[in-house]
DNA sequence: AACCCGGGGGT
DNA sequence: ACCCCAGGGTT
């Protein structure tokens, strides 16, 4: 690794100067409430300034203190985050907030170690809140810092390793502006959101390109660099649309799997798609169905939906049920037809339930 | 260390 | 089709 002392203290001057001009105005940085600090840094893991941000208006809207989220039924939460995908992140968020609110009295923890140890926070968000709400000198490595310091310093090591994220760490915590770490964490995020970007960087109109190394070498689009591909599995569901009438039976998903929380049907998966006769010889059938008569309506056509890691194919089997559905277990709920806007579904379940080329609960 | 957990947007 | 996003938790 090059010898890279000299260009530590132009890379914070020079990033300072950036911010000092270019920072953009976003709805959270008005304040020092921790509370409202830290709903925005849940809200924005994973998820883009631009996606997070109505959820953070309607959260704070209608959840102006920790209180009021305690208190707020759980599957209102689920379905005010309905949506924004990784819903532990929801899950951990509401019971957080019960702990702030009952447990420490209502006072959000003020020190670095209180508050990653909360559910849902690890390194990244601890830093954050600790930086921007108490003006703690903990410095922030989310994917913007890697980007920025893999080109601005030349770091090829895999920022997904052990010794990548150990290295980057320390460099971040070397950087670190003590004197206004709340500043610092903001102007490099920011830079790398909006400057640094991971495709068309703004090189071309950058002050700290002439101490970029990544410049330099012609190496922007090579950094940072990523040793782990992921492989993509895909999944059959089967979902069996139970009507009785004007209701229709939904099924609340337990833990272990995806959309833990969220609600959906009763489920059969394959190794592939089936057919009604197959699936009517399938196990999850007969345990589901044993003694009743099924008269299934229709199939839908194939709906599809791409998950990080997975992706899914369902199908949506409509039927009508003459005696009364003996669900094998409590997660079963029977809904009315016309309320199920009270539930926070998946998105493939809202597709299916919003195609209007569809003629459902006929 | 490897894997799991979503959905949206850009290229 | 692939990558990235103000990451965190579990095994």
């Amino acid at each position: 690794m090059p010898n890279t002392t000299h260009n530590k203290a132009a890379f914070i001057k020079d990033l300072l100067v950036w911010f000092a001009q270019s920072h953009r105005p976003l709805p959270w940085k008005d304040t020092q409430d921790a509370y409202i600090i830290w709903l925005s840094e849940i809200i924005l893991q994973q998820t883009r300034v631009e996606q997070g941000l109505p959820y953070f208006e309607r959260f704070r809207a209608n959840y102006p203190t920790v209180k009021h989220l305690a208190d707020a039924p759980e599957d209102e939460v689920m379905r005010m985050w309905e949506g924004l995908g990784y819903y532990s992140r929801a899950r951990n968020l509401h019971a957080t907030a019960k702990l702030i609110a009952y447990e420490l009295n209502g006072e959000f923890p003020d020190t670095f170690e209180n508050i990653r140890a909360l559910k849902g926070v690890g390194d990244y968000t601890a830093a954050a809140i600790a930086s921007f709400a108490y003006d703690l000198p903990h410095a922030v490595v989310d994917g913007n810092v890697y980007r920025v310091l893999s080109r601005y310093f030349g770091i090829a090591t895999p920022i997904d390793t052990t010794a990548g994220k150990k290295q980057f760490r320390a460099l971040a915590d070397e950087l670190l502006h003590s004197k206004d770490p709340a500043t610092y964490n903001q102007a490099i995020m920011d830079f790398g959101a909006t400057h640094c970007k991971p495709k068309q960087a703004l090189c071309k109109t950058c002050l700290m390109q002439k101490n970029c190394a990544a410049f330099a070498k012609k190496k922007v689009y090579d950094l940072p660099v990523k040793s782990k591909k992921l492989k993509k599995i895909t999944r059959y569901f089967h979902y069996l649309v139970i009507n009785e009438g004007q209701d229709v039976w939904l099924k609340k998903r337990g833990p272990g799997d995806i959309w833990q929380n969220l609600y959906d049907f009763g489920l059969i998966e394959a190794p592939a798609t089936l057919t009604t006769d197959e699936l009517q010889k399938t196990e999850g059938w007969s345990a589901l169905f044993k003694n009743t008569n099924v008269d299934i309506k229709s199939i839908s056509r194939p709906f599809l939906q791409t998950l990080t890691h997975r992706k899914i194919v369902a199908v949506f089997i409509e039927m009508n049920i003459q005696k009364s559905f003996q669900p094998p277990d409590a997660s079963y709920i029977k809904a009315s037809r016309n309320q199920l806007d009270q539930y926070a579904f998946p998105r493939i379940l809202n597709d299916y339930l919003n195609d209007n080329t569809l003629e459902l609960f006929s």
